[in-house]
DNA sequence: CGCCTATTTGAAAACCGTCAAAGTATGTGG
DNA sequence: CCACATACTTTGACGGTTTTCAAATAGGCG
């Protein structure tokens, strides 16, 4: 395999990206040596849900979708991840499955690495892997805080949290369908229909086909702390 | 500080521990000579949620909960956890604060390791950083497997699979209250009274004060898959 | 225009939480 | 040893919330 040197864009897309971005230059082209770029047109699967894992990957253009079929049919959204972010890296430690599928959203480029490769890097480079796993301690702290939202919360409290989620991370304009949202959250589609409907009639959201616009992200927040505290 | 070799029992609960099984002899003892004992008598606490993380432990003796509280008051409990098993690592190599409290159950010892001294110990030990990443995976496994059937699935569901989770961790006696299955499925007293009350009926399980035995793990299996299925 | 998908709306039913009360084991002090 | 207090558990009735089922509406794209 070539040096890390001849591999421009992937440097640039590792320098950015959350688990790499502490990485020097020789660290960073010594990675990047083992890279790959592949693309997924919209719709296509990076990974599938039981297959066996052989790769992480870091997306670096467009956004993918992590998700888990429930015992009848249903899917559950865990997450969306855009430019700079890893998925695929649980089931890559662990010798078993990828517990969830990856679904491009949109066309997309993405970074793959090698279990092998990935894991001689990491013994390698000890500070990476404390990066690592600084990464996925704070991707176990939401999933946990997620959990405990979903059996306590209800359903606005817990849209009006996903909501606020998903500003802060992509900007005011969401761009998810009613159904997206729902899987989300574990809400039917009507249910969120008939919420944010509510949400707009108050003047917190407006609505559009396959996105909504946050326009009170203030009031979103009172709402996702609970219709009543003192 | 004193070298391994004068701490036998750490190293003892060490080698048969979930994150440093892996390790010999010499990076055991390396590890050992860091540690402290600490004993917390049945619900004191051993961190609190909020407070900063200076430590992450091992439990040597006993038994460990880890919950958090809602916005609310109620408690919703994350895992019990035994000896061998790790408990505050999310927080250690993050720099906010606990996620969790984590109370013992009963009389309970555990180790302490400083937040410094591990960081210091993984960057001279990349493999054992590796193993903590399993662990990590692992734990963001079930936390996102669990996130699901909270929000995709119905009481009686969610109900089986916890109990299965915990016959395949403790045995076909389980020492739970009634409230704590509750606070681990985010169900109520009074619905898992109900429900583990058809269970019984249905010969899955015999009911006991402060305890149930699973008796037919086999239909557990099925009732957690969904009511119908082909 | 016509089809396909997304969205909205309505009505009924299921499910679970809440509130209230009674029942039952366990332990304690007299 | 009994009486009583305490904590855990069970049971019932009710109401609210969300799902489910069904149908209508609306937008986009060929």
């Amino acid at each position: 395999m070539s040096i890390g040197a001849e591999h421009p864009e992937i440097v640039t897309v590792l320098r950015s990206s959350e688990a790499f971005s502490s990485l020097d230059a020789v660290e960073l082209g010594e990675l990047a040596s083992v890279c790959k770029e592949i693309t997924r047109s919209a719709g296509e699967l990076v990974f599938r849900e039981g297959g066996r894992p052989h790769s992480l990957f870091i997306v670096s253009h467009g956004r993918i979708k992590v998700l888990k079929h429930s015992s009848r049919g249903k899917e559950h959204i865990i997450g969306f991840f855009g430019p700079g972010e890893m998925v695929g890296e649980v089931a890559v430690f662990e010798e078993r499955p990828y517990p969830a599928s990856a679904e491009a959203v949109e066309n997309s480029r993405l970074i793959r690495i090698l279990r092998e490769d990935f894991v001689a890097y990491l013994v390698r480079r000890p500070s990476v892997a404390l990066h690592i796993i600084r990464v996925l301690g704070s991707r176990l702290r939401t999933a946990q805080g997620r959990l405990m939202d979903s059996t306590t919360e209800r359903a606005q409290q817990r849209l009006a949290r996903i909501l606020l989620m998903l500003v802060r991370r992509v900007g005011p304009t969401l761009p998810f369908t009613r159904e997206e949202l729902g899987q989300m959250t574990g809400l039917t589609t009507e249910t969120v229909s008939r919420q944010i409907g509510e949400f707009s009639a108050m003047g917190i959201l407006n609505l559009g086909r396959r996105e909504l616009v946050i326009v009170d992200e203030d009031r979103l927040v009172l709402l996702s702390e609970g219709p009543f505290d003192s």
